[in-house]
This record gives structure tokens, sequence and C-alpha cells, in this order.
DNA sequence: ATGCAATAGTTGCAATTGCAAGCGATTATA
DNA sequence: TATAATCGCTTGCAATTGCAACTATTGCAT
């Protein structure tokens, strides 16, 4: 059980997002399994409109994924009729992605459900944890993910 | 940018976490890299000893995994000498799985590695949010879990 | 203008993972 | 104690993902 080396406070904590994290997730797989989604196609749909649309890269670089795995999973959006690749004008290279009507739908559907069960789960905190919790997550994420950049540069 | 289902509280909420999840495994998987273990098999050999070792599935159900998953991370571990399957001595169908001193000394190394990248990662915080954010962290992990378990029943 | 590096996206390939079926061992039930 | 249900683990198969290589386009530096 007792590994021989100590655990740090912050490695305790880092475990803790951890097993939160795959705690999370094993929920939300349930619940968008009901819709016919992975998390990661999910997230991508949160990520769209029905206006402009965005750029594959610009999603890829969000969800810290490569850029083929955004090309297969889209293919299989499309594939549904749930987004739509259109040309970008200002750019021949890139591709602007779109939710169709039918995407939307899935997507709001999806989103209810979801966030009944992300509220159900949270509110094992009460509102002022809540708060707190919040805060420290926001001022933890703006760092990771300044990190994060000045890592790539 | 803004969808036509307003966000709520607790999706907020769910959604940092994820974030943050993505920010600090793509952390660990550089890291771990660098001694040639996916953030996944790092879990494993963390939860390993050099004396009485643990069956698969309580591994797998630890991390919610399906046991074939753990079974053929098993397999590529043990190829690299890292641990080492043995009879459980009270259930003939049981195998448990032991750490063998080369597995130790690369997990120790792992972790020593990992703990300096998620000391500089969660040092973002300084340590009362640190400790804080534990708190908080800690009573949603015992909520989390326990709904789990009540799901499974 | 022209050539060279960087960027957007796709494709081939290998590795990882979940699901379902299967096999031996164990526990529960009658 | 015989039989059925369950459990621990493995294997076949399909799906998802990352990496590297490639094409087409853009932008920068001369």
């Amino acid at each position: 059980m007792s590994p021989p080396v100590a655990p740090s406070i912050a490695h305790e904590q880092h475990r803790l997002i951890h097993d939160i994290y795959v705690l999370l997730d094993d929920g939300d797989r349930r619940v968008l399994q009901k819709v016919n989604l992975s998390p990661l196609e999910f997230s991508v749909l949160q990520r769209l409109d029905t206006a402009q649309g965005r750029r594959l890269t610009d999603i890829g670089a969000e969800l810290l994924c490569v850029k083929s795995t955004i090309t297969r999973l889209v293919d299989r959006l499309e594939a549904h009729g749930l987004v739509r690749r259109t040309p970008d004008p200002d750019d021949r290279r890139a591709q602007r992605l779109l939710l169709t009507p039918r995407g939307l739908a899935l997507r709001d559907e999806a989103m209810r459900l979801h966030d009944a069960a992300v509220e159900r789960r949270m509110g094992l905190l009460d509102p002022a944890e809540q708060q707190q919790l919040r805060a420290l997550l926001e001022k933890l994420r703006a760092g990771l993910s300044e990190e994060l950049e000045s890592d790539n540069r």
C-alpha cells in the first residue's frame, strides 16, 4: 500500500484531480451514450455554432489532440449529418465546421442530459463551496494554459 | 461562440475540471514519456508494491477500465520486466501483480520526475489555496465514488 | 517577384482500448 | 452434493487515437 517514495502535497492534489476526472468522465460516458456521442465528440459539438463555424485546427488546439484525430472525428459527425464542412472564405487551405440543424438539436439534447447529470454530481458541494472551487480552478486553469503556451514557444 | 442553451454553474465547473484535466494529462504525458510510460501505465505502477501484490481486477476497478485493458497493459509491463504475475494463494482464478526490482526503480524515477512537474504546476496556487482546493476535491471525490458504488448496485 | 518556411487538412500505419465471448475456478442454491 | 450463477482473467474483433509523411496554400524574406 505505502510506496517507498513519500508523496508530496502537490502529488496528492494531482491524484485527487485525476481520480475526480476519471469519475466524471465515466459518468459523462454513460450519459452521452444515450445520444450516441463520445465525450470527445460532445466536446467538439459544444464548441460549434450554426453561423460562422470554427476551423478544425483551432478545435484541435483547444482539446489538445492532434489534427488527424479531429479530421476523423469530424468525418464521423459529418457522416451522421451533425456537422458540415465548408471552405473558409479567407484561407483556401482551411475548412470551417458548422453545426447542421440536426447537429444543433442533438447537441442541445445532449447538453440538457449532461447538465442535469453534472448538476446532480456537483450538488455534492453546497453553493458556497462550488463558488470557492470555481475560483480556485479558474486560477489554476489560467496558469496552466499560460504555461502550456510558453512551453510551445 | 455563445450557444443557445444557457450554461449552468455546475456546467461551468465541470468544464473547468475537464479543461484542467486535459492540461494536466498533457503535461503528464510529456513527463512520463521520458521514462517511456503512458499515464495509465504509470497509474498502475503507482498502485503496486513488491510484497503482496494486487489483483488485476482490483486495479481495473480503481482505474475504471475494463479487465482486458489491464490484462494487456500488464502484458506490456511484464514484457519490459517491470512487473511479475504470480498466482494468488487464496484463489486459483486470480493473479497477484508485483513490482520487480526494475519496476520499482523505474516507478520511483517516474514519480520523482512526475512529482517535480506536478509541484511546479500546482505551485500556481499558494499553499492556503492548495489546502482549500484539496479539501473541496476530497469531499467531491468521496461523494462521487459513493454515487458510483450505489449506481453499480 | 521568387523562393523557402510554416500552416491547414488528410491519409497510412501502429498502438491502445472497450465490448463480447469463452475458460477454469469458486460460491450460492437447492 | 449437484447444479447454477458468479468471478478472475484472457482472447478476438472493431473503434479511436497519435505520429509521420504528404498535398495544397499562405506568408515571409530577400
